[in-house]
RNA sequence: GCCCUCGUAGUUCAAUGGACAGAACGUAGGCCUCCGAAGCCUGAAAUACAAGUUCGACUCUUGUCGAGGGCGCCA
């Protein structure tokens, strides 16, 4: 709702939803802009803004006034619960996205830094879905190059038939894989990963292959044939340079960047998405920036492609930090952290912080804290919202006016949701959702204490509120995939 | 040295450039003859520092200090 109008001589103003409600519906802050170009002070053009939505027609507004220099718009109640009829619904909407995240590489179990990702961009996925993207959930198997021959080495030096270098793979898990061979470990490995991705609810419907649908198909030689021409690449030190970095190694093998690039152009225009969204972690932000100029050097629009930078987590412990490291194999892996805390605590835990977050996770804390977790407040009012519905008989019934303050609230922060998956669709800061469930359930707590429903000449009416508050809930919490319990 | 993030109560996190910076945990106290006390109510407690832009700055700009990450013909 809060959005940017720009008038006509330039001057901008937007409409938006005050803190505290004392302060109207919708809030504008038009004057302040006006009053420049008026000369005059904010809160008399405000006043005269106020006079004329109280003068006009203005069929939806109750009532609207100017308070230092804001001008205060208070909708009719018959608006609202007109508003709370209607079903949600979202424009049509025909582009395709792509939405990688996770895409850990093959050579060892998923950590739980992984899971901050994998989170995020399940549930980034399902609100795209939801407002009417044709949406696809990426994973990006890097099962070819350096990494994977790594692996082998590694497995050869935990048998005994190589010397240990610094840059192997060390956890214990490599133990487990002695005797197989390269492509056997990383089919294990990777079985593993995606048994991890689903015990912790995270879906994917494609799993892009490395080796497969990037090698074999020779995804290579088409981008550097688009490179060269439109006259972008040199031959020097017989390696293929675009500007001063390398896609083509001396020694034929391709550089990642040029695997990074092939990738996107895969995407964006093989297979036709009009947008592709990457979650990377922070430690991989130098070559979005390369990626970008690839990407913009093809002649693709800069607007197809989205790279969200997720910070790292930092484990914790005692205070004390806990570096991680796939290859010393000193980690948490997700399964280890699923073992430990309930999955549901998991996902709001990290789907609670935005992306820029530098976050701490201490898992001792973390147990400890678990039983306190914002998800048991958040679900706790959906089951008093059930147990409600349970114990009335009445069929809910439309209300006609409201009784109480605390039903108006109520329904203002339920109408409040559609808006709010639409913005997030847009400016991808899913933690907004799990902000809102809480204010949600927090708003219907108000409710609960001060208007009792079962028994109340208003029963039927109430139990509308109640459902329709339950049901939209019900709807976030699934967009988390976080569980609904009727009873807890 | 250069680049990208981030510094908010004791702690972990919120806050589309708007009105009095919100929660949770911890902490001091209060509330169950009444739809579920996993709840409700009342306290104490914070924008790293310094300038600037603005009617208005946690938010934008610059600088200082601090933290994390990155600057390969590794991925």
């Amino acid at each position: 709702m809060a959005e940017v109008s720009k008038g006509e001589e330039g001057f901008e103003f937007k409409v938006s939803e005050p803190e505290r409600s004392e302060n109207g519906d919708f809030f504008t802050n038009a004057a302040f802009s006006l009053s420049r170009k008026l000369k005059k002070p904010p809160q008399e053009v405000a006043e005269s803004l106020a006079l004329r939505l109280r003068r006009g027609r203005y069929t939806l507004i109750e009532r609207s006034e100017a308070k230092n220099g804001f001008v205060n718009i208070f909708l009719k109640d018959s608006v609202l619960i007109s508003t709370l009829e209607e079903k949600i619904s979202f424009p049509k909407r025909e582009e395709k996205i792509n939405v990688e995240f996770v895409s850990a590489n093959p050579t060892g179990p998923l950590t739980m830094a992984n899971g901050r990702g994998g989170f995020y961009g399940d549930v980034l996925s399902n609100i795209l879905a939801k407002v009417g993207y044709d949406v696809t959930r990426e994973y990006y198997i890097n099962d070819a190059g350096n990494q994977v021959r790594l692996l082998g080495e590694s497995i050869e030096a935990a048998e005994g038939k190589r010397e240990v270098k610094e840059e192997y793979y060390q956890g214990g898990y490599i133990k487990e894989l002695m005797g197989k061979s390269t492509e056997e470990a990383i089919q294990k490995l990777l079985g593993e990963i995606q048994s991890s991705l689903e015990k912790a609810g995270i879906k994917f419907d494609v799993w892009f292959s490395e080796e497969k649908n990037l090698r074999e198909t020779k995804e290579f030689d088409k981008t550097l044939y688009d490179f060269e021409k439109r006259g972008l690449l040199e031959k020097r030190d017989g390696a293929v340079w675009f500007g001063d970095r390398v896609f083509v190694k001396s020694n034929g093998d391709p550089t990642y960047l040029l695997i990074d690039i092939a990738y996107l152009r895969n995407k964006l225009i093989e297979r036709k998405f009009d947008k592709a969204i990457i979650i990377l972690g922070a430690d991989h932000h130098a070559e979005a920036l390369q990626v970008k100029k690839g990407i913009a050097a093809l002649g693709i629009e800069p607007g197809r492609l989205k790279i969200l930078i997720l910070q790292l987590v930092r484990l914790m412990s005692k205070g004390e930090e806990v570096r991680m490291s796939k290859r010393a194999g000193a980690f948490v892996t997700l399964d280890e952290l699923l073992e430990q805390i309930p999955i549901d605590v998991a996902r709001w835990f990290f789907l609670e912080k935005a992306l820029s977050t530098h976050m701490d996770f201490d898992l001792d804390l973390a147990k400890e804290k678990s039983e306190k977790n914002p998800v048991y407040y958040v679900q706790y009012a959906h089951t008093r919202m059930a147990s409600i519905l349970a114990k009335s008989n009445l069929e809910a019934k439309l209300p006609t006016a409201f009784g109480h303050a605390a039903e108006r609230n109520l329904i203002m922060k339920v109408l409040r949701y559609q808006d709010l998956i639409e913005e997030v669709s847009k400016d991808y800061q899913v933690h907004r959702l799990t902000t809102y469930a809480y204010e949600l359930a927090q708003t219907f707590s108000a409710f609960y204490r001060d208007v009792k429903v079962v028994g109340s000449e208003r029963e039927a009416e109430l139990l509308y509120l109640v459902s329709k508050t339950k049901e939209t809930l019900a709807d976030l919490l699934s967009l988390l995939e976080i569980s609904r319990p009727e009873k807890m």
